[in-house]
DNA sequence: TTGTATGCGTTATCAT
DNA sequence: ATGATAACGCATACAA
């Protein structure tokens, strides 16, 4: 395999009769270059098909011009159909791409991974680190931050850390869910909370209690992890906890779709004896029987948002603390 | 932010007390350095911090320690709640961590973003390539197989490029279903294609095609594109076509389950009526009504395979052209 | 076994 | 506007 020899600035420069800094300005897009040497110089580039040498460049100016993006492995949830940490890596690749950087994907399930994760990220071997949804008070986010590396994280950061980050609005989002239930006249309103360990299920949980509080009904509370195996269990042990409750609220489309099948092997029917509403709108969320009704969150949008940000912040900008994005109840047949 | 200075070699050196050569051969794991210029040079990299800078390295080395994983964006496809592309993504990540290398994830959705996977790939700056089943017949894997670049594609490259590939036994996996309705009694057996840019999609066919031959029965085909919506159409098309039908396999599990809808709608019960069989085994098919009976493909474990052929071909190994993974026919209660 | 010296391909700082 | 030249941090051939 004889490796063919790239070109370099060298090579380019012989070729077209100028200097290696000449060479350079002009791939670098410098405006101190007289048009015909300009010209003669991307002749040359493109009769040798000249790339520069990342390596070479980042040693440099000190800069890698790539980004990672860290996201718990958590066993097997992590790709299963839950199309949230598909969604957000879609969106940061998106937003990565316009900005010319690299996506570098870091999954840290085992401790032996999270130790990886931290080595490089501490090794100042990107430019800047997204978080996609951690579990307990991860202490990475802050070393980072503190060591002046730009990080971002897809919902607060558990632990009280001072690190930017993008979420979408739960609480928001789970009002609106039970108050649609609430207006349909249910008053013995469930939930299926997802795993306290993260944030996304601490909020909706919030959400729920105060929402229901404000209604002064009952707290009926099963807590699940988001997946549909555990959807079932908490599903099962409410209908034997609260028998006449009228109306569930799951923290995951997951969760709610185990739900109705759980319903419907109880014998109950949805709507007519038990409402149902998820949270998330994957796209399996139209396909249930009956269609769930549910809770859209930006998915794709956050992992944009979350790339800019941490965009800004790379660049030296001073970005916000917090940047919320809204929700939006979807109704279909469910509730 | 004043980036606190990283510790070069240099300081590491001066604090061991011994060369950059020295603390360089510890760091990389050399035997002959004598045991307790080890300990030192070990204690004055713990005591500073140190981390090797990867650009650097990759300067003198020509190697990157990272390698590129492409997938075609197709719009909002990779990303619905299809399993395969995030399977894919777990085999992989797994594999590199334990190789101790970093993934490069690359999403190729527009020709612009097409344009920037040929630059980087063949621009020499990861050890090697991923492509994540392709549409058509991309020159890009045969382009840089020619340039030595170690390449490994999900998927037979469609164009007769000489590439090694990984890849399930799609003909075999179609045959079972096939037969497994056969033995129901089943005589009019119709299939839901997949796209046929595609090889997962023209393999299934063909095997669909050559079993119901086989048993000497007719082709009862419609295309789709391995989508819900797809699958909605298809399935709506053939019964219009064919209200004779008596059974359905479809190429991927989302348009098996859009099949199953459709049928309901239109008054057929499956499986009494009509049997019908998916492929891919994603989460969603046990969950489906009825449960859906379909031929698994063990996704993660070909993200993990490719890996380790890719991990081989730049070690300098000679590796299997063709490596072929077994499916299974996961019995439910839809056929 | 250890140290010295060199070069990897760029960008940036100077002169010119 | 252009060209020398010096880093950037590391691995390695060679010398000791």
């Amino acid at each position: 395999m004889t490796t063919a020899q790239r070109p370099t600035l060298e090579a380019v420069a012989a070729r077209a009769g100028v200097s290696r800094a000449t060479v350079s300005r002009v791939v670098n897009g410098s405006t101190t270059v007289a048009e015909p040497i300009r010209e003669a110089v991307t002749r040359a580039v493109a009769e040798l098909g000249y790339v520069p040498n990342l390596a070479a460049r980042s040693l440099v100016t000190q800069r890698t011009d790539s980004i990672a993006l860290v996201m718990p492995e958590a066993a097997t949830r992590v790709f299963s159909d839950d199309q949230v940490f598909p969604g957000i890596i879609r969106g940061v690749s998106q937003e990565l791409e316009a900005a010319d950087k690299q996506l570098v994907l870091m999954l840290a399930g085992s401790p032996a991974g999270h130790h990886r994760v931290e080595r490089y990220t501490t090794g100042r071997h990107v430019d800047g680190v997204l978080f996609a949804s951690l579990h307990g008070a991860d202490p990475l986010p802050g070393t980072l931050a503190r060591l002046g590396i730009p990080v971002v994280c897809s919902g607060r950061p558990l632990g009280d850390v001072p690190v930017p980050y993008v979420d979408v609005d739960h609480v928001a989002g789970v009002t609106a869910a039970v108050r649609h239930m609430l207006d349909g006249g249910r008053r013995r309103i469930a939930t299926i909370a997802g795993p306290q360990d993260m944030v996304a299920g601490i909020e909706r949980l919030n959400g729920y209690r105060e929402a229901v509080a404000a209604a002064g009904l009952p707290e009926l509370i099963a807590v699940g992890d988001f997946t549909r195996e555990s959807g079932a269990a908490a599903m099962r042990q409410l209908l034997t906890d609260h028998p006449d409750l009228d109306g569930v609220f799951a923290a995951s489309d997951l969760m709610a779709h185990a739900a109705l099948r759980t319903l419907r092997e109880a014998g109950r029917r949805v709507p007519e004896d038990v409402a149902v509403v998820g949270f998330d709108d994957i796209e399996t969320a139209a396909y249930t029987e009956p269609p769930l009704t549910t809770v859209r969150q930006p998915i794709v949008e956050l992992g944009r948002r979350m790339t800019r940000q941490l965009l800004r912040l790379a660049a030296g900008e001073t970005i916000e603390q917090t940047v919320m994005l809204p929700t939006e109840l979807i109704r279909r047949a469910s509730a």
